[in-house]
DNA sequence: TAGTGGTCTAGACCACAAA
DNA sequence: TTGTGGTCTAGACCACTAA
């Protein structure tokens, strides 16, 4: 439902103020302008837009809190730095997290099906147990080597069809945002450290009983609806999280 | 810089609106109005404050991004139950954090002096390699039983002295509070899963080579100076970390 | 001095909830 | 029907920056 082309609708259900915002959000996301260059003047949005000043601030003042753009008294305002992400930790898919690494990511598909939700799961997912999960297993490289296992459960109804793709080349991410309209509003995380059984061991080329770094993700989308349930081990010789906490 | 009484001041240089915001959140954080309950109607607020309806909205809208309030279209404005820390990660004294999962928390002083600063912790520091550090070896327990072995390091200057107290008895938090001023405005930390050693497995009850979550802290001031140095190895098989992510 | 963002106002129409 | 919050407007004055 993004606005078509580039103006505001107005017979649109979505404030003007959140469809300018999404434009704007999409040129900075898009680099159109380029950190620290000035974007169009308040004033400039008015004309351009056809929308009130205190609307056009209402959008404004959204890229400010998402740090997108900062704004200076008697200058303008600008496009902000790629921010330090201020202690809040962002879901990142792992290609992402690769890259910010600096490492190559890769991928190979242990196992893709269709199972009934074990309880465990079906509480977290806040669906009944027995209901339809897709369940894909992949297996993370970072340069060639093997880094983490990751199984994802989906709510098959949500994304019927999903498993025509094949994952060791396509984003799962991706897939769900084009073909479904998912996308992760946020997520809660248990991160842990266990003990590497022999499968997942060997799978990952380490000695039996390694240490790895374990996470359990429930992504919510932006209906605020459990999705994806997902477990993450990492191999812990090769990976660390890193995070900022506040006072 | 508060609003005196309980009204906004047109001459302050602080703006209306955060005005207003200042004394509506201070009478949420007094609980002047209990959690589920209903504040004053935008008009309410406009009669008893005397401001516009955009500057009182202003106000409100920020209490709803500080998780302080709700707003139901068509009924009113009602006081949130407790937030959920929203994904931001707070930094916990071990007590607190104890507290917070219903155990009872316990400590034992493994080892306190002072140290040459090494090279790797200097550098994390800020300070010369050689420099004096207060560092502290505590074992820290839950319900009696080991949970975790925490090595603080401490650049010995900034709280000369501080080893004449009992840490087994004091918190070291409070310690720096009260004796040195010195309170904890953020924190850089990394999260890895390790194997434990042999000392540490003794010390801890649990089998050579069992898992550990491990992390490495760095606690600013409020001068945003680096002042200590963490270490905490967790059994992983008692504790788990739990964090929030955003899109 | 001209242009920018920061603050504030009075008034309007709407969708929605509850009585 | 009444009252609530959600959206939007046109216009005003101000402080600040830069030419």
């Amino acid at each position: 439902m993004m606005p078509t082309a580039d103006g505001v609708v107005r017979a649109s259900k979505l404030p003007l103020y959140h469809q300018l915002y999404e434009i704007l959000r999409e040129k900075v996301r898009r680099a159109e302008w380029r950190p620290g260059e000035m974007i169009p003047s308040e004033s400039e949005l008015l004309k351009r837009y056809g929308v009130s000043r205190v609307t056009a601030r209402q959008a404004l003042d959204a890229l400010v809190r998402d740090g997108l753009i900062y704004r200076e008294r008697g200058r303008g305002s600008f496009v902000a730095r790629p921010a330090l992400e201020k202690g809040i930790m962002r879901i990142l898919s792992f290609t992402e997290d690769m890259l910010q690494r600096g490492l190559t990511p890769g991928t190979r598909v242990l196992c893709a099906g269709v199972i009934r939700a074990p309880f465990e799961i079906a509480e977290k997912l806040s669906v009944e147990a027995g209901e339809e999960l897709v369940r894909l297993e992949r297996l993370r490289l970072a340069e060639n080597e093997p880094l983490s296992i990751e199984e994802s459960h989906l709510i098959h109804r949500y994304c019927p069809g999903i498993l025509k793709h094949d994952f060791a080349q396509e984003s799962l991410c991706e897939v769900l945002e084009r073909d479904y309209g998912i996308r992760w509003s946020r997520a809660t995380q248990v991160i842990r450290a266990v003990v590497a059984a022999p499968r997942e061991a060997e799978i990952l080329s380490i000695r039996p009983r390694s240490s790895l770094l374990f996470l359990e993700r429930i992504s919510y989308s932006q209906q605020s609806t459990p999705l994806e349930f997902l477990r993450i081990q990492y191999r812990g010789d090769r990976y660390a999280l890193y995070n900022e906490l506040t006072g």
